[in-house]
RNA sequence: GGCGGAGUAGCCAAGUGGGAAGGCCGAGGUCUGCAAAACCUCUACGAGUGGGUUCGACUCCCACCUCCGCCUCCA
């Protein structure tokens, strides 16, 4: 079955067709956070979406060549650090490793290539393209000196967010003095220094300054992955101008369709309204690290929501994650034990997992996949109930999860049990076995106190972290 | 004003012109010393509102209401 996904541009779910004529390999790139704050959950729905979207598209035997850019100097960057007092790149590295610490948490596989906006070679490029484009008439220097993309040379401008720009109305966010430029929405390409930059200067045909932010992603996408890429992911508040843009600056430098399939995560709500700071409602990875919450709890909320619907995240979203994991896992114990050593057989409940699959082939239709890995899961425990499933057909739905987890990523990690958690359980059951059910229950508590909870099962006590 | 997305149970949410998936929470039951887990049963006669098309509409069409997003450097 092949994968259609939904493209921006055309606004049709699409057969998902790899330029590599071996149907092979896919390029794709993603926009990356831009490093003057810690990501926060809005930023990581988006992450967590790319992420599905890689490994659904590896399951279904692609080789994907990801590439997230990270945005460490533009306007936001560069006021941080002033405020900061530290220099530019003193002050984004430590985003920059709190990023990659966010990812590790909510499993993101980690991209092919994670290039810099300001590594020299990139800005070497954003040079010759905005060089390129002046030669051809299309970028031009302003009396402020600085560069400017020349929208009149890009008609098509505008068809990837489906605006008219004759129609467009003037907001707040138009500086109507900015007369330098020939039309208003000409953009930057190449940012003359002000004081206000600081040491945050590269010298360049046009003067001292600083790259445009919508160059940075044309120049990085395309020394990486060439003039054509088959993915372009971001968030659909990239769509205008950012991915315009880019569709513009790339396209006029190499001639070729940037871009096959655009693909853009709709915003995450929280308790029903916009995140904003004033709302107190703004949440960083590491503020819900600290409520107790795991990585792989936040990956669930995230992920479980189709891209392109709004999804509102909520505590109590939360809580259901961490429930849903909680019948997953003790799915999974069950299964491995009735397994043991047995070599996979064919198991009959194998039409789930791949109608699995199926779901996510249509434009990663996450819910219904869910929903048959559920059904998998209910039917295969009362299966087990009845007595009805041999270990190696335990054994060949346990290939079956480690197949489905290479999209999902939910599994929980293994974690050692202490000594003293054994040795709690072991007095627990002398206790038992002498029937003081007053001590056993105190011992029960000793041990969730330490973070295992202990199960009375027919096979003796089961312990499975907290 | 232009463009776009969304309204399905207490919460999250899927598919479908003809029986309304799945998850969480809740109730009852089986099992258990008690729990936990698992399983079984129950939980929307109704899909924002009002019309229309149709033998039949949650699904298609129209209008309206509400929420959200973008409209020139926010994922």
């Amino acid at each position: 079955m092949p994968v259609r996904l939904f493209n921006t541009y055309s606004r049709q779910t699409e057969v998902f067709i790899p330029l590599d004529p071996a149907g092979k390999s896919v390029k794709m790139y993603t926009c990356g956070p831009t490093v003057y704050n810690h990501a926060h959950i809005g930023n990581f729905r988006a992450y967590v979406f790319e992420d599905l979207l890689q490994r659904h598209l590896e399951a279904r035997g692609y080789a994907v060549e990801r590439v997230m850019n990270l945005t460490d100097v533009d306007d936001k960057t560069i006021r941080g650090a002033r405020t900061a007092g530290r220099r530019l790149a003193d002050f984004t590295q430590v985003y920059k490793d709190a990023f990659f610490q966010d990812i590790d948490t909510l499993r993101i596989k980690r991209a092919s290539h994670f290039p810099a906006a300001t590594e020299p070679r990139y800005i070497e490029r954003m040079i010759a393209m905005i060089t390129q484009l002046e030669e051809q008439g299309i970028a031009y220097q302003a009396d402020d000196k600085s560069v400017y993309f020349r929208l009149a040379k890009f008609p098509a401008y505008g068809a990837l967010a489906h605006l008219n720009l004759d129609e467009l109305r003037p907001s707040g966010r138009v500086n109507s003095d900015e007369y330098e430029k020939e039309n208003i929405g000409d953009f930057a390409l190449w940012k003359a220094w002000d004081e206000a930059d600081g040491d945050v200067r590269w010298d360049s045909p046009w003067g001292a300054g600083r790259p445009g932010w919508h160059i940075e992603c044309s120049a990085m996408a395309t020394a990486i992955l060439g003039p054509e890429m088959d993915i372009h992911c971001g968030g659909v508040d990239n769509i205008f101008p950012h991915h315009e843009a880019e569709i513009a600056q790339s396209e006029s430098c190499t001639g070729k369709k940037f871009v096959r399939h655009w693909l853009h995560c709709a915003h995450l709500m929280v308790d029903g309204q916009k995140m904003s700071k004033s709302l107190g409602n703004f949440h960083t990875l590491r503020d819900l690290l600290a409520k107790g919450f795991t990585g792989r709890e936040i990956r669930y909320a995230l992920l479980t929501v189709n891209y392109r619907l709004p999804l509102n995240f909520t505590l109590a979203g939360l809580d259901a994650a961490r429930a849903a994991l909680g019948r997953i896992d003790e799915w999974i114990v069950r299964l491995r034990e009735h397994a043991g050593d047995a070599a996979p057989a064919a198991a009959p409940l194998a039409a789930h997992a791949e109608k699995f699959f199926a779901s996510l082939d249509e434009d990663l239709n996450i819910s219904a996949a869910l929903s048959h890995l559920f059904d998998l899961i209910r039917e295969s425990n009362a299966a087990l109930d009845r007595a009805e499933l041999s270990p190696a057909q335990a054994a060949a739905l346990l290939a079956d999860w480690q197949r489905i987890d290479g999209v999902l990523a939910f599994q929980r990690e293994s974690a050692a049990i202490p000594a003293e958690v054994l040795a709690l359980v072991e007095k627990r059951q002398q206790a038992r076995t002498d029937k003081d059910w007053k001590a056993s229950d105190q011992l029960r508590d000793e041990i969730a106190a330490l973070g295992w909870i202990v199960k009375d099962t027919k096979d003796g006590p089961k312990l499975s972290p907290r």
